[in-house]
DNA sequence: CCTTAATCGAGACGGTACGTCGTGTCTTTAT
DNA sequence: ATAAAGACACGACGTACCGTCTCGATTAAGG
C-alpha cells in the first residue's frame, strides 16, 4: 500500500497529473476524472482545491509555466538575443500553454482576468534585461523603445501558434525580428 | 402548428440557433441540445448534417463570418482606411469568431487546417485593394509591402482580441497603427 | 453488439436485475449503480423512471409481488388452508420484500402511503375466499370473522418475519393457528 | 472555549445528539458526519467507540430505550393496565425505536441477533406483574397464560406500527384487547 | 393523382463525466 | 493517552450532454 499523501506534495503531484493528461489528450478531452485515475486519488481532493475543470486547468497552466522559467540569453546581439528567446519558447510548453490558455472563459469571466495576465502571472517573460544591455552597447535607439515595442515580437510569435497551432518555421521568426522589430528600434 | 421546415431553410435555421447559442453562452457552454431545442427540431437533423459539436461550431463560424463580410473603406488616406477597417473588426462579431475560432482543435485534427485558413476561408479579409490605392496615392514605399507587413495590423488586433478577450481601446488601435505599422510601409 | 432494448421489456430488465441486487446483496448495499451495471444499461435510463432508490425499490418490490402471487389452497379445513398459506409466506419472497418494505421511509413519506398498504397493493393476500368456504362448511362463526380477526394469522405471521428476520419456524405457525386464531373462530 | 470532554460525558453527548440526528432526519438521512458536528467532535472520537453507521444507531436505540423504561401501571383491571401499557408505548419514543430497529440489518448479521433481541434487552416491555396480578384477582385462566399470549396485544401494537408508520389510533389499541386478547385469556 | 421514398420531429437509449456527499482511516496539534 | 480538527482514499449519488437509434407523421417527387 503506498503511503498516503498529504500538502505540498500531493498538490504537486496532482498538478503533474493534470499536465500530462492535457499534453497527452488536450484540453477538449481533459477530464477531472482521468486526473484524479492518474493521480490515485479520489474527486474529493481535487475538488477541495481546484472547484472545477478551469480552475484546474489553470492552475496547472500556471504551476507548470512556473517550473519551466526560461533563461535570459546574452549573446552580445540584440538579433541573436530576441532569436534565442523566442526560438526557446518556440521549442518548449511554452507554446502549447499559450493555446491553452485561451480556452479559458470560464475562469476569467470568473476573476475579470484575460489569457494575457495569467500568462504574466505565470512569467512568461522576463526580458527587460536584454533592451537594457542592447542599449548599453548602443545597438538601438531608447526613445523608440515603447512596452508596445519590446513585447512585439513576442506577441507576433504568440500571435503565429495561436492561428497556426504548430511550431513556427525558424524562417518566420527570422523575418518578424529582421523586417519588423528590429527597423522599428534601430 | 408551424408547417415543417426542409433543406436550406432548415439549415439556416440551425445555424442561426446555433450562433445565438455561442453568442449567449459562449462556446464552453455551448449545447447540442440547446441548439435542437432552440431551433425546435430534434437531434437526428442537426446529427445528419455536422457529425459532431466542433463540426457545428466551424459551420457556424463559417456562414456567420459570410453574412458579415466587411466593406472595404476608401477615405482617401490609409491610416484612416486601415483604423476604419480595425475599428469595425473590433466592434463586430469577427472578434467572436475569432476566439471561438482557437477552440476547435478537434476539427483542425481532423481537417489539417488551422484557425487562421478557418478564419481566411470565411472571407475575413479583403484588403488588398487599400494597399494598391496607397501605392497609386504614392503614400507608401511599394517594396515594403511584404504579405507580413499587409497582415501585421490586423495581426496585432487579432492578438490582443485574443489575450484581453475584450474590445480594444481605440487607442491601442491608433498605437499600432502609428507606432508600428505606418512607420514600416513610409 | 446486444441489440437496444426499449419500453416494457428493458422496463422488465431494470426490475428484475434490482431485485437481483436487492436479494443478493441485501438493501443497505443496493446501489443504483449496480443495477445499472447489471442491467447494461446507463443512470438516465433508471432515474427517468424512477427518481432515486427508494422508488426503483418500492417499484422493485410491487413488480416481484405481482409475479409472485400466491395460489389460493382448497385442502377441505379451514386450519390447513390457513397454515398452507401460512407456509408458502414463509418459504417464498413474500418474506424478504416485507421485511424491505420497511425500509421505505422516503417513499411513504412522499406518497403518504406506509408498507401495509404496499403490500396489499402488491396484492399479497387475496384470502377472502378461503373463509366463505369455511363459513359454508359450517366450520366458523361468521359473526366473529372482523376483518381484523381474519387479517390476524398473517399480521402475527408478519410481525414474526420482522421482529426475527428469519423463517419462521412451522410449530410457531401452529401455535398461532392453534392457540390464536382458530378458538376466535368457532 | 468550552473544556474537554471525556469518558461518560462525552459519550452520553455522542448518543444524546445521535438520538436527535435520528429523530429529526430519520434513520435513511441519519449521518455520522452530522453526529460529529453536532455534537462538536471528530470523527475518529466517533468510530473508536462504535465502528459504523450501524453500531452507532444500535447503541443509540438501546440508550434511549434505557432511558424511557416504562412504568408498569395498576389500575385494578387488566384490561385498563394493558391499554395504559400500550398507550403509553403508543405516545412515546418506543414506536420510532421499533421501526428504527427493523433497519439494522447489518448489525444482526454481524452478532446473529435480531430486532426482536434488541426491543428485550433494551427492557421494553416488563410486564411480568400485570398478568400475575390479574390471576390473583381472578381475572384469568392462568393455563391459558402462554407468553405467547402474554405478548400478544402487545406484538399486533408492533405489527399496526410497522406497518402504518404512524401513530395508532385508540379505537384499534381498543379493538386489539376486546376482540383477540381479552376472549383467549378469561 | 396517388403512391413511394425521404426526411422531419419527438424522444428513448447506452455511455461518460460532472460536481457533491458520506464513509471509515489516518495524521497532526494540543490539552 | 485521547480529544479536536481536518485531510485522505473510496465510491455512490443524481444530473447533463453526447451521439445513436427507432418511430410515426409529413412532404416532395415520380409513375
Amino acid at each position: 500500500m503506498p503511503e498516503r499523501r498529504r500538502g505540498a506534495a500531493l498538490e504537486k503531484a496532482l498538478l503533474d497529473a493534470a499536465w500530462e493528461e492535457l499534453t497527452e489528450h488536450g484540453y477538449a478531452r481533459f477530464t477531472m476524472d482521468a486526473v484524479v485515475q492518474r493521480a490515485g486519488t479520489s474527486p474529493s481532493v481535487l475538488y477541495r482545491r481546484w472547484s472545477d475543470r478551469d480552475e484546474l486547468v489553470r492552475a496547472t497552466l500556471v504551476h507548470t509555466l512556473a517550473e519551466s522559467r526560461l533563461g535570459v540569453p546574452d549573446t552580445g546581439s540584440l538579433r541573436e538575443d530576441v532569436l534565442t528567446l523566442m526560438r526557446e519558447i518556440n521549442a518548449t510548453r511554452v507554446q502549447l500553454i499559450t493555446v491553452m490558455s485561451v480556452h479559458l472563459a470560464g475562469y476569467y469571466q470568473g476573476t475579470g482576468t484575460s489569457p494575457g495576465e495569467l500568462l504574466a502571472a505565470g512569467g512568461e517573460n522576463p526580458v527587460g534585461v536584454l533592451f537594457e544591455r542592447a542599449v548599453a552597447r548602443g545597438e538601438i535607439t531608447p526613445e523608440r523603445l515603447t512596452p508596445r515595442i519590446k513585447a512585439l515580437p513576442f506577441d507576433l510569435l504568440r500571435h503565429e501558434v495561436l492561428t497556426t497551432f504548430a511550431p513556427v518555421p525558424d524562417g518566420v521568426l527570422e523575418e518578424i525580428v529582421d523586417t519588423v522589430f528590429l527597423p522599428l528600434v534601430r
